[in-house]
RNA sequence: GGGACCGUGGUGUAGUUUGGUUAACACGUCGGCCUGUCAAGCCGAAGAUCGCGGGUUCAAGUCCCGUCGGUCCCGCCA
């Protein structure tokens, strides 16, 4: 077999005019003129047109043969092209490489699909068919963007002093947080590992070791239901760092940050990145994680409204509620399908209703007109920063429901009207978290972030007295609405980290049983420590410009959690089951 | 667990609202012609019983029920 590659398929120039050269490839495209046959050749750098010439009677027969897909190795010479037969697409558009001898390595059957970018296939196809999606090139620049991100991420990490070390894949199973996947062991009849959500309490315990500065690009894993930017397996780049604030990991963050902006995107990332508490980002968003590509921030008209004579305004705010609204520019063109369907949205997202206000010249096309004198006219239009051809859209329901329905009728507008810049690349910091939740279900609190975050000072009075508005020292990275990165500060002392568990309800002998290893490691002189871990696989897709993180991973499972490829999940056989002492419930 | 949309030659779609004989178009595939194309061109051909099962009807791609699969969303995701 002629297997010496001399060169790949994206590196000829006319530079290497006259050269004796070998390439490799797949058979993208086959033109035919009866006469002279072009082949374009193709691998992962690139596409090289090959000639056959008629006079070259044996390697002329072979190409007559060839077929999209065949692998084949081609021995020839470079030859500049005429001047006018460039081809200016094409990075080797200049030469081609005139066939002597070709050798089919493998045929290929024609494949379901083709091989090529401006060709629209169903997602169910190219995951069955992931290796042949794979080979075009927009699923192989996303991968090698991933690539080149992940030896960023290891340069950057390493050139900071951070150890990478790896941490189990089977743990123990942890009560809190996502559902585990389990693993049965068949050593213990019984028992079961569980694959990490994340390696949280491994590193804190490299922290105890004395690691200060730890990373991890590594494999997670929660059973729950997927989404276009969740996958049952996930990607983490995972940090952890002793004897920091949360300011030093803000600093590191954002020179990574730098680093990706510039090497991946070529945009210069201005520093800081811009900070915003968790109760602003409600308030003026409705959104832990704010996509600030574009405005339309609420604002709030309780105090214009409280003594208005619509009842519904009225009685809102006397019951502690939140009248809201945004306002939208140049809306007032929507027709009165258009604002029924937002009305409707708005229901369906759990309001009562949706007032929506065409702002004219010097009044409102509004049920609400007759309720406002032009004076709280005015003051509303000042405040919402309005003017004529606006729409406002107002809502007033409790606080918690206000913010959630305008939070995401502000999404939805703004993709209906195109006011997010695909090229725009909005960085933020949510911090100062609550520490708690209250889950209605199980009747009690949940930790927000996870269970070793550590409280903000400043709150601590309150762990007892108003548990619910205890804040934390925990952080959100968020890039264009998406949550890309996570972190806090942790707890790093056993009576803390007690207290703590009291607060979730969990009973102290549970506490023990599952994470005493953790608060014994805490009594051996464990230093103050936190990190961070950031989603890369949406880091990635975001880099790419893409809309699901599917599309940077190289074999993704479908919304149901099945891959179409090789068909997991799968039965298994009553030998396997009996092995692990595993019986299946009818 | 729930909601919405979708499933028609190899691929992507039209046809489904208003049931009616031969299911249309583009790309791809195959064959023929063609010595400079590069999404080659021209001519021709093959290829789908409409995801699957059941029902209504004289008649179902089209209506009804169920089911499987895909996508998005809610719940869930510390």
């Amino acid at each position: 077999m002629l297997l010496d590659r001399s060169h790949t398929c994206g590196e000829l120039r006319k530079e290497n005019d006259g050269e004796k050269v070998i390439l490799m490839g797949w058979v993208d495209r086959q033109r035919d003129h009866g006469g002279i046959i072009f082949i374009d050749l193709r691998d992962r750098y690139g596409i090289t047109q090959v000639v056959f010439n008629p006079s070259a009677k044996n390697v002329y027969a072979t190409g007559k043969t060839l077929r999209g897909e065949f692998v084949i190795a081609v021995k020839g010479f470079v030859e500049k092209r005429p001047d006018d037969m460039l081809n200016d697409s094409l990075a080797t558009g200049h030469i081609e490489v005139v066939a002597e001898e070709v050798e089919i390595l493998n045929v290929a059957k024609t494949p379901p699909f083709e091989i090529a970018d401006n060709v629209d296939v169903s997602e169910e196809i190219r995951l069955k068919y992931r290796y042949l999606d794979m080979r075009r090139t927009a699923m192989q620049r996303n991968l090698i963007l991933r690539h080149r991100m992940a030896q960023i991420t290891r340069q950057f990490f390493d050139e900071n002093s951070f150890i990478e070390i790896e941490t189990p894949m089977l743990m123990r199973s942890t009560p809190e947080g996502a559902r585990d996947y389990l693993v049965p062991s068949r050593v213990h009849h019984g028992k079961f590992y569980a694959l990490p959500q994340s390696p949280q309490t491994y590193k804190q315990l490299l922290m105890v070791a004395g690691f200060d500065r730890y990373f991890q690009i590594v494999k997670c894993f929660r059973d729950e239901d997927l989404r276009a930017d969740r996958q049952p397996e996930f990607t983490q780049i995972d940090v952890e760092m002793s004897f920091v604030n949360q300011e030093h990991i803000f600093r590191l963050v954002e020179e990574l940050m730098v680093r990706y902006m510039d090497e991946i995107l070529g945009i210069k990332l201005e520093l800081p990145i811009q900070r915003m508490t968790y109760a602003k980002a409600m308030e003026l968003y409705g959104s832990d994680k704010p996509d600030l590509r574009f405005g339309l921030a609420m604002v709030e008209l309780n105090d214009l409204v409280e003594s208005c004579d619509f009842r519904v305004f009225v009685d809102c705010v006397k019951n502690g509620g939140a009248v809201k609204g945004i306002s939208v520019p140049g809306a007032a063109k929507y027709s009165r399908k258009q604002q029924d369907d937002l009305i409707e949205l708005a229901k369906q997202l759990g309001a009562k209703g949706l007032v929506p206000v065409k702002v004219g010249d010097n009044d409102w096309q509004s049920n609400l007109n007759k309720f406002f004198d032009e004076d709280t006219r005015k003051q509303i239009i000042d405040r919402m920063q309005a003017s004529n051809g606006d729409l406002l859209l107002i809502v007033a329901d409790n606080r918690e429901m206000t913010n959630e329905v305008l939070g995401n009728l502000r999404l939805k507008i703004a993709q209906d009207e195109g006011l997010i810049k695909e090229d725009n690349f909005a960085l933020l910091w949510v911090t100062d978290f609550p520490l708690l939740e209250f889950d209605t279900e199980e009747e009690r609190y949940v930790a927000r972030h996870h269970p070793f975050t550590s409280p903000s000072d400043e709150d601590l009075h309150l762990l007892e007295s108003a548990p619910g508005d205890v804040r934390a020292k925990a952080y959100d990275l968020v890039l264009n609405g998406t949550e890309i990165a996570g972190g806090s500060i942790r707890i790093f002392k056993k009576d803390m980290q007690q207290k703590m568990f009291k607060l979730l309800n969990i009973s102290d002998e549970e506490a023990y049983s599952k994470f005493g290893f953790l608060m014994d490691a805490f009594e051996y002189g464990a230093p103050p420590h936190g990190g961070i871990a950031f989603g890369f696989d949406r880091m990635a897709m975001l880099f790419a410009g893409r809309k699901s993180i599917r599309d940077v991973i190289a074999f993704p499972k479908t919304s149901s959690a099945i891959s179409l490829m090789d068909g997991a999940p799968s039965p298994v056989g009553s030998k396997q089951l009996k092995e692990l002492g595993v019986k299946l419930a009818r």
